[in-house]
DNA sequence: ATTAAAATTGAAATCGGTTTCAGATTGAAC
DNA sequence: GTTCAATCTGAAACCGATTTCAATTTTAAT
């Protein structure tokens, strides 16, 4: 049966290198943990035939024995989506350095996919989960998948990006408010006053958090709210761009604009292009996420960063404490900041009238 | 130690099934593999409380027992990047239609990180290995790695994308000549003569092949290859607007330019906006792979699409049969077709003279 | 050279499933 | 009511590691 191709030589395991070495399979387990004193000679003896062979244990019998299989399941939303697949490899990397590796299901939004994702990563004995985006909101309305993930709390460590009331989870949060802060803060320097929302869904907490704070900072500065600023939407482009063709409508125009992400605000520069006006002269935009994307489009777009690599670390660091059995905290806050590029800019003269 | 949050409470086996049904192990193992008959009733009673307890059987136990973990390990370049990230969704999606799971690992272009990710793979003993883009193209030159790579065919099939002789891998290679031949019979179409090529190396054979395939068009329709018009460098957006600057200030400025990519094609965007000049009336852009991007910038990208869904399900269908054990071709062939947008239009009138 | 203490070592149990093999039931046919 | 075949079932071995426990070997001290 041996395929040149496919291959499939017999798997050599630790007894197979224990006969060689003319020792027990107790003592090649000791070498490979380290976990206890072997004899000098032996320890070499042994450990130049593991690399004779190219040995690698086992991770399945090692995960069945000791019941840690030194894995972190993720479940994101959609990693074709920049905002989680710069967060993933963040995380990715973070893991690698605590000792640990990664494994991704992607729930595409739905809710059975990923309910059959906890379950597979359940199966897989993983030490945690950690949960980026996906329908976590649900679980303010929807009881039984409450429940599911109560139960998987239960054996696992569960992780999520988001705050949580209706089960126990860790809790990484971004500082929306404060994101969200830094942006109006932001636009009003610039001397903004008209200013819309664009994209995102109220039932989202991220979303919701935000236009709190919208509607904070501008009766802050004693400015009008007017409800025809604030188009909700989902968050793509094409959302970005209808709501942003709704707003130019409008008598009177805002002078800025603010887009859920920047997938929002590509949108919204395509509308603002076919509308003739430029960008920042006639309107500024800026958007949430600072992903590539933000460095992609013209003009290149002021975007709130999260700092993924240390977001990343806050997520690991947390699932793997946990696993750990430390007690942590559990919540924990990632601080936002503003990347400046050329879409935003001072408001126009003739609106300062 | 019932810790609310991280909670481990103890996980149930199938011997807790079996005691409570009052029947073996054996007969457990059998309702859930549904590889032996069971008696109805019993089936159902061990059903019903498998059901009451949510019970999963533990992933790795089944995987050392039966060798098999039903699971592909993927090693992708970067998922960050909108070519890998669709391609590993397609692979999740199909997989799961195929009773597979997949496991996720970047490679970020780092060789060690590569190697790594591969041992690892084998430990988690995959059943096979898919592994798109990364260091594949070093195999011609790095014997060390070639070496590497054929001892792990001996244990587990290895899938690339893209073509490799130095080890018994299976290949699902995209048929690059055709995607090229697709570009420049459109550009041609068009009444383009003076077409530019922009970005890539010519190391990686995706690339070379794409030049290949370029000079034979060009030499079959009688046009000179003018050797100002070839500008390599990466896959990023930087090398498109540093090579399309550089491109762009020749005396004989071409009227299309060809981008190895759409990350590329959108530094060329850039610098053809910041040269004052339009797409496509002046010069027409069209790039490959056909990510989001190419819908996302302005204008919109042609680009060449391979069918990600189609792309992936191959790449699934022959890693599971290589793991069952089918004697599958070994090179299989992916159809590029072009998706036209707003980036190609006819040669400007000034240059047919 | 003895002897107690310290360092090594291997046998066997364990993790949680699957599967073989032989024995026990059940059913159909007569 | 037998009889023989077809179904079911459980005990035990196995997958490949780790770890406990007791035994053995070394080393140090007297």
């Amino acid at each position: 049966m041996e395929n040149e191709r496919t291959g499939v030589g017999k798997t050599i395991t630790i007894y197979d290198i224990a006969k060689e070495a003319g020792v027990s399979a107790s003592t090649v387990s000791r070498v490979l943990t380290g976990n206890a004193a072997v004899r000098q000679d032996k320890k070499e003896r042994i450990r130049s035939i593991i690399q004779k062979y190219n040995f690698k244990p086992n991770a399945l019998a090692k995960g069945l024995s000791d019941t840690s299989t030194k894995t972190i399941g993720i479940i994101a939303a959609d990693v074709r989506n920049p905002y989680y697949s710069a967060l993933f490899v963040a995380c990715e990397v973070a893991a690698e350095k605590a000792g640990y590796s990664v494994s991704l299901a992607n729930s595409l939004g739905e809710k059975e996919r990923e309910q059959a994702q906890l379950d597979l990563l359940l199966q897989q004995r993983v030490d945690a989960i950690i949960q980026m985006g996906g329908r976590v909101d649900d679980l303010i309305t929807d009881d039984a998948y409450a429940e599911k993930v109560r139960s998987v709390c239960r054996t696992t460590p569960v992780v999520v990006t988001g705050k949580l009331d209706k089960a126990p989870v860790h809790s990484v949060v971004i500082d929306e408010a404060m994101g969200m802060n830094l942006v109006m803060e932001h636009l009003i320097g610039l001397g903004h006053k008209k200013i819309a929302l664009v994209g995102g869904e109220m039932r989202v907490n991220s979303t919701y958090l935000k236009y709190q704070k919208y509607r904070e900072i501008l009766a802050k500065y004693g400015i009008q709210e007017n409800g025809e600023y604030v188009v909700n939407g989902t968050y793509d482009p094409e959302t970005g761009y209808e709501a942003t063709n709704k707003i130019l409508e409008l008598k009177d125009r805002p002078t800025a604009i603010i887009a859920i992400n920047d997938f929002a605000a590509s949108g919204a520069l395509r509308s603002i292009r076919e509308h003739r006006l430029h960008v920042p002269e006639d309107i500024s935009v800026i958007s949430f996420d600072n992903t590539y994307i933000a460095d992609l489009v013209m003009p290149k777009l002021t975007s709130v960063d999260y700092n993924y690599e240390d977001y990343g670390k806050l997520l690991i660091e947390t699932a793997t404490s946990a696993a750990e059995g430390k007690d942590t905290a559990n919540v924990r806050m990632v601080q936002p900041e503003i990347v400046e590029r050329d879409s935003t800019g001072p408001a126009p003269r003739s609106s300062r009238k």
